[in-house]
DNA sequence: CACTAATCGAGACGGTACGTCGCGTCTTGTG
DNA sequence: CACAAGACGCGACGTACCGTCTCGATTAGTG
């Protein structure tokens, strides 16, 4: 995954439209020298070691295409900006791959909150996640391309917490999205505080407050 | 409070420190040129503006000294960099002066979201929020100033938690450190995600999840 | 001449040497964006306009890049400093271009007389020259590069004393260096004091002083 | 000499007017604090050792008034600016004091060439004469400075040409000017390339060029 | 003996230029 | 076409020095 296609029709703005003989239906492998599928893999590998070394904020594409052995028009040549790149390093489209729903609804939450904090607290996440967060309030592209990556998650739970309230485990009224959104501040915010903190023990006293706080 | 010297004990490094024994005659204090304390208030002030007019990637210190009648230099004597000018402005010490706890424990609890959301949401601090906490990450002192200012905070909640206990209001193993930051992580998601969603409904429904969580 | 190369093996440090293998194909040779060659001019004449206009003192990097289309760091990329380039600016390779020495050791030395001073007095030279003295004390590139430029020069006017000298024209013990100081003293002198006063009979009376002062 | 009144009446352009109780002739020693005589000996002192130290470029206000154990304040009360401050320290009033001619021209000639080659020779000198020019040639105050005192020395070279002319030592047309300005390039051209070549016999064979080439 | 006035230290002030850095784009020659 | 290389325009950075100013604290002479 997390090749050219998945990345454009996430990120390209227009710039990336196949080639007028696309008419066949083959996808873009016409004309002209073929990309070296390497770089794609030594970037996004260089990015995350740069990142836990030194940092979102000085991190920058020509230190990444030094590190990769490639230069900055490569990279940009597969992703519109820094961000972009630092995004899909921080956060692979197969984050989610092994995720699912139960039939117990504390390990669901549960399974939520570990995965969250799980998700954040990799030395690359946690160094990533701030200076992200601060470029998707300015690149909306980036934003969406965040959120629609959850969107199924976020129906998944929604639908999942409809069961429970069928079944009396939970308020009717219960938001999906109060409780998604609690359960990732939470996560966030420890994060940004010191993520020493969010242990195993935090994970369950987190997840027994917010199910009791939707019992009926 | 926000005035000169708290600055100084906050970010200064040493060399604005007063010396232990300025109880007596100190030679020192007040030598030189005073500052001129409207440059302070005017770089505030310009600071806010452009935060909402530009925002935080596209503030610059150069223009902050512009709108305030000043320079660079005179910004740079005052704070070490532009994130801490930037933290001021948008989260100055006066954030928390008429906060208080009652007897009411739901009205308590309701206080703090509906206050952090408050002090989230304004324009200037919803502006300047995803910028800093990139910058949190990188400068240590920004995140202890954070930090120790929500001390006092935190530990009034502590024992009003504590109280609530004995009071047979909430369970005793009930921490106040979880709820905080399960308060203040979804008044910043909300934030970060669109903060139109924030409105008094939502402040009620985190409330009462939130209390019924920790409920004996 | 003035060109890249001639630019590249007077300041360049080690970095733009070629290496001595280079005779074979060398790889290096060439890679990258050449740079553009009309900046090289235009940053130069924008100088040369700026000098006559503000003077050296008030001659600012900015300027020269703004008026030359250009910015600061296509400058830097080119000369270490702006003495380098007003430097260059002001006494460009092909400024000794033709200049040639003859049969008459009257018109010979009232070449040089006359050559430096014309020299010496261009208005932008004028500008240039006194500011650029003080530079030369500071930057010892700069000031060998002054010196190679006129080793040529410096070698003919002693073989043409030699010749002189068995002709029986001049003292055996005359010597190239302290005439050629003589002249370009009094030229610099001539500059820095009031350049009106250096008239054509001036450079005459000067001929005289040193041809006499030479004789047998 | 080279005291308050002095300066004062070189480079004073107004700002140092007496005050108005000043009619009964005597000099400005009214009311308020006198001026610390110690700070300017030790400014000029300060001046001199960070010229050799690290020379005109770098040479700043700050660190004059600091190794002078004394602030910059103090030295713009009686400097109007440091290229002043460095003329006055490089070359002292009391450099031409003990300077005559006398009965043999060529003595004297070559007491103008040794002079004027000891006075640029100083370490002090040397480091400050190519700024120092520089300055000259945007500052025609300083500019005036120096050629107002050397005013003197040049009015007498110039009798004392006439008298040799009338005594018949030399060229009825010889002009001191020329003269001058030969020697003075000669030694200012040694300075700026290198001064260890002005050896005593340097200045013998300068003498006896400019000495036969005005003999009739 | 108080008063006046200039100097002292210290250091902030507005202003201006510096030289560097990173971005995202472009223009070469070589596969 | 892609690729390595590196220059390009742009814009911001944080620093340094200039010469001026404003403090509070001396330090004389004057009334």
């Amino acid at each position: 995954m997390a090749d050219y296609d998945t990345l454009g029709s996430v990120f390209a703005e227009g710039a990336k439209m196949a080639p007028p003989n696309s008419d066949v239906g083959d996808v873009q492998r016409g004309a002209g020298r073929p990309r070296d599928p390497r770089i794609e893999q030594a970037a996004l590998a260089a990015a995350r070691e740069l990142l836990v070394e030194v940092g979102y904020a000085r991190l920058t594409v020509a230190a990444v295409a030094g590190r990769a052995g490639t230069t900055k028009a490569a990279l940009y040549r597969r992703w519109p900006s820094l961000p972009h790149l630092v995004y899909e390093a921080a956060f692979p489209d197969d984050l989610l791959k092994d995720w699912h729903l139960g039939a117990d609804l504390r390990a669901d939450l549960l399974g939520i909150v570990v995965g969250t904090r799980d998700a954040f607290t990799t030395p690359v996440a946690a160094a990533a996640l701030p200076g992200l967060l601060a470029e998707f309030s300015t690149h909306p592209v980036l934003h969406n391309a965040l959120l629609s990556r959850f969107a199924s998650v976020f129906e998944a739970i929604d639908d999942r917490l409809r069961d429970a309230a069928t079944a009396g485990e939970v308020k009717a009224e219960a938001r999906s999205e109060d409780l998604l959104r609690l359960m990732i501040g939470a996560a966030l915010i420890g994060v940004l505080l010191g993520p020493e903190t969010l242990d195993d023990a935090w994970a369950a006293r987190i997840t027994d407050i917010l199910l009791e706080g939707i019992r009926p």
